[in-house]
DNA sequence: GTCTATAATTCGATAGAC
DNA sequence: GTCTATCGAATTATAGAC
């Protein structure tokens, strides 16, 4: 008798579809949707432009698998509620280091409606509910999310795509302090303040 | 002898002109500097397409034309300076409605390099040179009005471009209480706070 | 599984008639 | 000034050989 064959046998094919996506990822966030082209990708990636195709389908099929994103919000309910704001933003900055992902969500959210939806789920959803979970008046959990959103946002559209010279220069420690009050009064403030 | 011309004789093309530029604002306001076509643009203004290649000799060059913008920031010397943040908000959200230029050189800023320089002279010029004006400690004009820019440039991200929904839900009044003490420290406030 | 060849569009830009 | 016609390049996507 052979020996039987490990349950989840891994494909030949799954380290060439991971550097499909890696590449893609790298594609996407420097270029946007449309000037990152299938051709470019599959030539960084070092295989067929045609086996992008094979695997994903399309050009939006490949995006949608490049733009999977888990904002992995910690659980803010063991939170001393005096740290959200800077434990929020810490958060933030280092889950963008070292993971693309984002700015090509963002950089392509800007020019292609599939990837707005994608952007508009992700901060609907996670960080809604993450908010939602410490137990804020909940007419007011969307606003207060949609508020974070905005800096937060705003914060990754200066610094990593547009790239204003002082955003970019600021070390991360200082955005900390700058920001973490304005989040702290969005998520626990009252208008006004 | 003949009537003089006036010295600023309305050139007949003035007219087409005019309709170009406006429809390229919304075409590039609607879909980002790639997916915004001449053609569709020509279609728009009803006109040819090989009269915008006439008038502006390029789609750089129509871009450039038509992302002109001002920020027409107020003079912030005279304004009491427990009001800045408020009255800085304000501005912004009354410029932008009535006006989608700023709009188009977003979501153009997100993928093209000659629209994304243009938004940092814009911010770093205008806004900094406001920010100047009312005299902090100069050495951190330029983080004070990054941070600003942070948040507003947030704000126009996810209330025009990504459209999140609470973001566009929200009265413009709502955002100017919740936003106003946010810019307010940015512009007079102390990290940490 | 991998690659070649190419179909089918679409776009920016140009040439030239009127 | 305006328009027709078209070039040349680039793209996504498909068909099919090996």
């Amino acid at each position: 008798m052979t020996v039987p064959a490990p349950p989840t046998q891994p494909r030949r094919s799954d380290a060439t579809r991971a550097a499909i996506l890696r590449a893609a990822r790298e594609r996407f966030a420097a270029d946007g949707y449309e000037r990152a082209t299938i051709r470019a990708i599959a030539a960084d990636a070092q295989i067929d432009p045609s086996m992008v195709m094979r695997y994903y389908g399309s050009k939006e099929g490949l995006f949608a698998a490049a733009a999977e994103f888990d904002l992995r919000l910690p659980d803010l309910t063991p939170i001393p509620p005096e740290h959200l704001g800077e434990t929020l933003v810490r958060h933030f900055l280092s889950r963008w280091d070292g993971d693309e992902t984002l700015v090509a969500l963002l950089r392509a959210a800007s020019t292609n409606p599939g990837a707005a939806e994608r952007m508009r789920d992700i901060f609907a959803n996670q960080l809604t509910t993450a908010v939602a979970a410490f137990g804020t008046d909940p007419t007011t959990t969307a606003r207060r999310a949609g508020l974070v959103a905005s800096q937060v946002l705003g914060l990754a559209f200066t610094r990593y795509v547009v790239r204003l010279p002082p955003m970019v220069d600021t070390p991360p420690e200082d955005l900390v302090s700058w920001i973490a009050p304005t989040l702290q009064r969005y998520l626990t403030g009252t208008p006004g303040n």
